[in-house]
DNA sequence: GTCTATACACCGATAGAC
DNA sequence: GTCTATCGGTGTATAGAC
């Protein structure tokens, strides 16, 4: 029983190289990280880079999916009793910080031809949907619970959701140097929860 | 005196190279756009491209530039008794709608190489740092009228203008088909600004 | 499975005829 | 100034030795 040795060895690559992907996504987008740039900063030859992902999108779409679960693993350890727009504001919070370690990756929405690509890839998309449900369910038991305001629908805040992870404002706050990476977090989450509120 | 035919012919010329770059730029981004793409959308060849704009950073710059220089016009016909807090408004939907109408290009923050060539050209420089002096004189006025919250800096409020301006929101919201355009920009509208107004 | 070397396509920019 | 043709460089992906 067990798993091999050569097996262990083979996925901590394998994480390594989606870690690659992940900061070079954030640093340079899709379309301008190259196979040369993972494999470089992997310190593996662009050659073997290919016996683990067949293409750039699957390596991209391997990145993301990962992503995606670890937000549904966050949103899952949360306590049931959280507020749901307690629970909303805590995943942007997670997201933001994350993108701020430097270790998110743009959203998929910078580039036309991966969004394409990961339409086509199932296990992307299944872990999408299943995210998308979940954003949505809380959304509504925030609506039932009177938190939101009637002016914005529904799918206004969840799209933002996703918006937020790669808002170009982070960005230009890091580069601005004025405030610290949980005063950006806190104005963010201040800022972007508050236009969707009751008032 | 005036303008001579052909200078005239060659300024529209010019005009419809930085049309199609607008449309091109906000349909593939920058670093998906070719001059291929280019040329071919004018109807002129690749190497006369080149006597008009002699390279694609230069060309995108200009694009850039023109947007720049109409939200500085469209700004300077507001009506000098409008809240600043309205304006500020005024100026967001006007953006979105630009946007919306498919004319917009995403901002230079989608592609890290355009950004660093942006800094080194004067022209686009210039009309950026007007553009930043306004919005930041804007979000001054409206602060002093007490129209803000202080839970939030007046950098995060200015950055977010800019970023909205290519908030993949808009294009969920687009694809989704469940909003008029009048009804995306409204809800994004109140959304983004309700987060910063004081309560 | 790792490497080096290379095929193949695309793109930005230029050359040169008209 | 417009065109066609092409150069030089780069990037994805593959081939083949070990």
């Amino acid at each position: 029983m067990g798993i091999s040795f050569k097996k262990q060895q083979f996925d901590a690559r394998e994480e390594a190289i989606i870690d690659a992907v992940n900061h070079l996504l954030s640093e340079k987008g899709f379309d301008l990280m190259t196979m040369d740039d993972v494999a470089d900063r992997v310190g593996i030859a662009k050659g073997s880079l290919y016996k683990h992902f067949s293409s750039k999108e699957k390596l991209a779409a391997a990145a993301l999916t990962r992503l995606l679960k670890a937000t549904l693993e966050e949103l899952d350890q949360l306590p049931a009793e959280m507020p749901a727009v307690e629970q909303l504001k805590h995943i942007l919070a997670w997201s933001l910080r994350l993108r701020l370690q430097g270790g998110v990756p743009h959203l998929p929405s910078t580039s036309v031809s991966l969004q394409r690509s990961l339409m086509l890839n199932l296990d992307y998309m299944t872990v999408a949907l299943r995210v998308n449900k979940r954003f949505h369910g809380l959304v509504a038991k925030a609506r039932s619970d009177g938190a939101l305001t009637p002016e914005v629908p529904d799918d206004v805040l969840v799209f933002t959701l996703y918006s937020r992870a790669c808002d170009p404002t982070v960005d230009f706050l890091i580069r601005d140097n004025k405030l610290s990476h949980e005063q950006i977090v806190d104005a963010i989450v201040y800022a972007t929860m508050g236009g969707f509120l009751a008032r």
